[in-house]
DNA sequence: GTCTATATCCAGATAGAC
DNA sequence: GTCTATCTGGATATAGAC
């Protein structure tokens, strides 16, 4: 990508979203530790005073965007809810909306589900805990208290339903499936459900 | 732990190995780039010159340990090869086997299925894609093959069997879940093979 | 082969002009 | 609020005695 590109795509953005934008990516691609500041101020045009203007330190800028991620998939998790009244049809829309999210912003995805946060965050809880993890989880927890799904362990069977598809997000991530995860998300959903229906 | 403890656990042994058991432990708890050599040479009782003899830098130490682990996840996968015949029994094989090592040895676990590799051994292909993981994902393949799974796409079925197993394991390392793996192990395997059984 | 002492580098973070 | 110049610490890695 010329700077020129880089101009362009982050004109108009004021320091805070430059920066968060170009970490995202650095993050995502080379690791937290093999970024530097100075590759930030590179990839976001602000210089290291502003930087450090708008963020505590290097760990605040993760923490910013973790927190911000982690927001935006609650939002989203908090509509499928709201517009589906059964497990089986909010597991299957969460399903989907990951697979989406995987081949549109992939970068986000990887940060999400694919980081080793509590390298770089030690005071967090493990992401599994926080609350869009916690909702997946209390869609199963529905399902099987009002009878849609087998009674068995709460942890195992959101692990059933879901680590399927996380998966699958890996190996996408990781460049070992090469085509689109949508492809394939009617067979993933079948073998999701199969493992847990009552 | 006590200096003195911590020479009997390594009496005996050489510098090669106790550099590689130390590592393991440091650079799964507090990760590979927040384990400096110092705190290496510190926990394997070795000097910095020793190390650097034996190993030709940090990453070194790291690759070193990444193909033993491999190598020997390999050779228990290689056992239960030529133990079980059918599909059915390797994979419940593979699943109990994690499910033990992660209750017996969680550094290793830990470091297999659940360190970054790519961060600090770019290098290497995607665990993934390691001699171990194409193993399993063999055990499918043949399943898939002889008619004793459904006939779909090879990685979904695979994700599909081992998803939940190594969603419960990352939850395990964790400390999410409290108890032991062992006790979940049956409920696990019912669901992944529900998911994917002809 | 193992050790201590040390060189070198570059990261994260700050100071202070504008 | 933004910038450039700079400080400081600690990391990786080496040198060279033993």
């Amino acid at each position: 990508m010329t700077k020129a590109n880089k101009k362009v795509i982050q004109s108009g953005k004021g320091v805070h979203e430059r920066v968060i934008d170009a970490s995202l990516h650095l993050f995502t691609q080379q690791g937290y530790f093999n970024t530097s500041v100075p590759d930030i101020v590179k990839a976001s045009n602000c210089s290291t005073g502003s930087i450090y203007h708008h963020f505590k330190d290097k760990e605040g800028i993760a923490n910013a965007l973790y927190e911000s991620l982690l927001h935006r998939m609650n939002a989203v998790l908090g509509e499928i809810e709201q517009q589906f009244p059964t497990s089986k049809q909010r597991c299957r829309a969460v399903i989907e909306l990951l697979f989406q999210l995987t081949e549109t912003e992939p970068d986000v995805m990887e940060f999400i589900i694919y980081a080793k946060h509590k390298e770089f965050l030690p005071g967090n809880n493990p992401i599994c805990s926080s609350r869009p993890f916690q909702k997946m989880r209390e869609f199963i927890t529905e399902g099987i208290a009002n009878g849609e799904l087998e009674p068995i362990d709460d942890m195992v069977a959101a692990a059933s339903i879901y680590g399927g598809a996380l998966r699958l997000i890996v190996l996408r991530l990781d460049g070992v499936i090469e085509h689109s995860l949508m492809d394939k998300l009617d067979d993933v959903w079948k073998c999701a459900w199969r493992s847990v229906a009552a």
